[in-house]
RNA sequence: GGAGCUGUGGUGUAGACGGUUAACAUGUCGGCCUGUCACGCCGGAGCUCGCGGGUUCAAGUCCCGUCAGCUCCGCCA
């Protein structure tokens, strides 16, 4: 058997010099000085120095000659001190250098498309079709590992806890509400159709009625709707659930596994427990259900005082059920009014009807607005406000679960550029249980149709149902939902019930969860659970913007693969076995694109 | 489903008021060079401007469509 390597690359030092050291790796760059070739050699461990000197073998020499970026190669020679003043401190292994007795090419290597080096600058068309190449980045293999490490301290930290680590089926069975489902054909059963989990969620119950107790799952979700920087049809949660387990038990469990994560992969030391603060309190102040707490800006209300002006628009709106909010942009007063205008359209597009604008200044207003207002008015307006000299001031009057949703927005977008880098968890609590789908004129289940509803809620369930209170929560850090999680209901009835609501017949209930209901009815246990993003995480420590960069193999925002060109068409023979026929208009496109067999 | 941005040698960019041979850097190939580390110097090759159509005497440049990537809205229990 070939010997590949004694060390790593990278991890060659000063200590080492007077060994002789057989190294495995890449071809980094070559400096050919005529009599004297120096390679860098590189492995998932960093970078070494090689050297070929002509007057020691000059047919080694000559093979060195030879060699290109990426060849892979395995040498052999002594790693000795660089003179002081050849000494490279950029590089770890800049103290020595190996000058190489014998060599072997392993494999050559086209000429690489881009730059095998941190900070490229390319397409990421390209870094998706040869993600190979781009996951041979030192910084994407740093991601990686970095991934990897977390993972692995969740594990570690679950078993600890004694939460048993338990695979659910991927093949499973479509069910209403949700995401749309990515299907699988059934070629057993001509017709009928698998469904990829959206999450192992009615399994992991069930685990619960067979008394686990405590299980988690490093877990593959499927979820078939459009993407975003954060979100792939593809992803990874962090997926447990607990029975006998209350929602002060799951809080501290968490904020020991997030204290964890920073303090190990991080180095910081998070304060816990983490705050609290109900869904209607974040939406009044913050305009957001997952509020980034590393800023001020809290929307105020001011529909007491709009009530006494004579700006028609904001009398209408307190007058009418509605509200008047505002936020204050500090120093946002010296925005131009195309600026502002700009901001307008903005919220325009976020559903607003106008953006009424007043900027403070020494002695009074600047606005188009401040006109309807009485002196006196605008005086408590500006201490309502603490307005300061400077200060651009946006309303928002509309109904209040809009006009807090356009200010937070605009909150968002207007947040100070240099926000601190530091953690801000906060636990969202008191979400409602259910919300009202204009569009399908029913009520939908605002966390999942397993959540309970408070205890002392449910007589709601009858005479007001948008009132009750979910045992549900959410952990959000800096603006970003990380995952949320619930009590879930455990007895047959109380689901049933909630299926009802929902908008479900009898019938259906039987159909498509009949198996849940049934295991109710044979001594479920009191259990809840949550699920966590893990790419999300992963993506919020090493501070990437986008979830892709943390994800070896993610797809386009068109749901494709680029380098295995996943979807693509299959051949007619596979798609009589399963019964299917395509529809006339992919029929040709599809067939176009079938590869000549 | 909708909106915006982007697409020019292998790679990253410039060219955009329509007008000779599409420029620069880097890479690549050849030559020279024994201390470089983004090595240096000399020389060469390489793009028809994502694709299709249109306007025009003339299109990388203007118009329409289309494809791909990215971002956002809708959607994501």
């Amino acid at each position: 058997m070939p010997l590949y390597r004694t060390a790593g690359c990278g991890t060659l030092r000063r200590s080492d010099a007077g060994c002789t050291a057989v190294l495995s790796g890449w071809v980094q760059r070559r400096r050919d000085h005529g009599g004297l070739i120096f390679i860098d050699l590189r492995d998932r461990s960093g970078l070494v120095q090689l050297v070929f000197d002509s007057s020691a073998d000059s047919a080694l020499f000559a093979r060195a000659e030879k060699l290109r970026s990426e060849y892979v190669i395995k040498v052999e020679g002594e790693v000795v001190e660089r003179t002081p003043a050849n000494v490279n401190p950029a590089l770890e292994t800049g103290e020595i250098e190996v000058q190489v007795t014998a060599m072997e090419l392993l494999n050559p290597s086209r000429t690489p498309l881009f730059y095998i080096e941190d900070n490229l600058n390319v397409d990421e068309n390209l870094r998706l079709q040869y993600r190979y190449l781009d996951l041979r980045r030192p910084e994407m293999y740093r991601r990686l590992a970095f991934r990897h490490r977390a993972t692995k301290l969740v594990r570690d930290y679950l078993d600890a806890h004694g939460f048993l680590e338990i695979e659910t089926p991927m093949l499973t069975r479509s069910t209403p509400e949700g995401a749309r489902d990515y299907l699988v054909p059934s070629r057993v059963h001509p017709g009928s159709f698998y469904a990829l989990p959206q999450s192992p969620q009615l399994f992991k119950q069930l685990l619960m009625v067979s008394g686990v107790e405590r299980y988690f799952q490093i877990a593959r979700c499927f979820r078939d709707e459009d993407l975003r920087a954060d979100r792939q049809p593809e992803f990874t949660q962090i997926d447990l659930e607990a029975s006998f387990f209350g929602m002060e038990n799951l809080f501290a469990l968490m904020e020991g596994l997030m204290a964890l994560l920073w303090r190990e992969v991080k180095g910081i030391a998070l304060q816990t427990p983490f705050p609290r603060m109900p869904y209607h309190e974040a939406m009044e102040r913050f305009g957001s259900d997952k509020p980034d707490l590393r800023f001020g800006m809290e929307l105020l209300d001011c529909t007491d005082l709009a009530r006494e002006c004579e700006f028609k628009i904001f009398r209408g709106a307190a007058e009418e059920g509605g509200v008047v909010k505002a936020i204050r942009v500090p120093g946002g007063g010296r925005m131009s009014r195309k600026e502002i205008d700009e901001l307008a359209v903005l919220a325009a597009g976020w559903g607003a009807k106008g953006l009424a604008w007043m900027i403070r200044e020494d002695g009074g207003w600047r606005s188009p607005i401040a006109k309807f207002f009485s002196e006196a008015l605008l005086e408590r307006l500006g201490q309502r406000l603490q307005a300061e000299s400077g200060d651009l001031v946006l309303f928002a009057a509309d109904q209040r679960e809009q006009a807090c949703r356009i200010l937070g927005q605009l909150r968002l977008h207007l947040a100070p550029r240099d926000l601190p880098d530091q953690p801000r968890f906060l636990w969202v609590t008191d979400f409602p249980l259910l919300e009202y789908d204009p569009e399908e004129q029913r009520y939908v289940a605002q966390h999942h149709p397993f959540t309970a509803p408070r205890e002392e809620d449910i007589p709601l369930l009858d005479s007001d149902p948008l009132a009750v209170r979910a045992q549900c929560y959410d952990l959000v850090l800096n603006g970003v939902e990380l995952g949320s999680g619930s009590n879930r209901i455990h007895q047959r009835d109380l689901q049933m019930k909630i299926f009802e609501l929902l908008g479900l017949s009898e019938a259906e209930c039987q159909d498509k969860f009949g198996f849940l209901l049934e295991a109710f009815q044979y001594g479920a246990p009191p259990h809840g659970g949550i699920a966590l993003g893990l790419d999300r995480l992963v993506a919020l420590l090493t501070g990437d913007e986008s979830i892709r960069q943390v994800i070896p193999f993610p797809k386009t925002a068109g749901a494709a693969c680029l380098m295995t060109g996943a979807p693509a068409p299959v051949a007619p023979q596979q798609l009589k076995e399963l019964s299917i026929a395509l529809d006339d208009k992919v029929k040709d496109k599809a067939s176009g694109e079938l590869p000549a067999e």
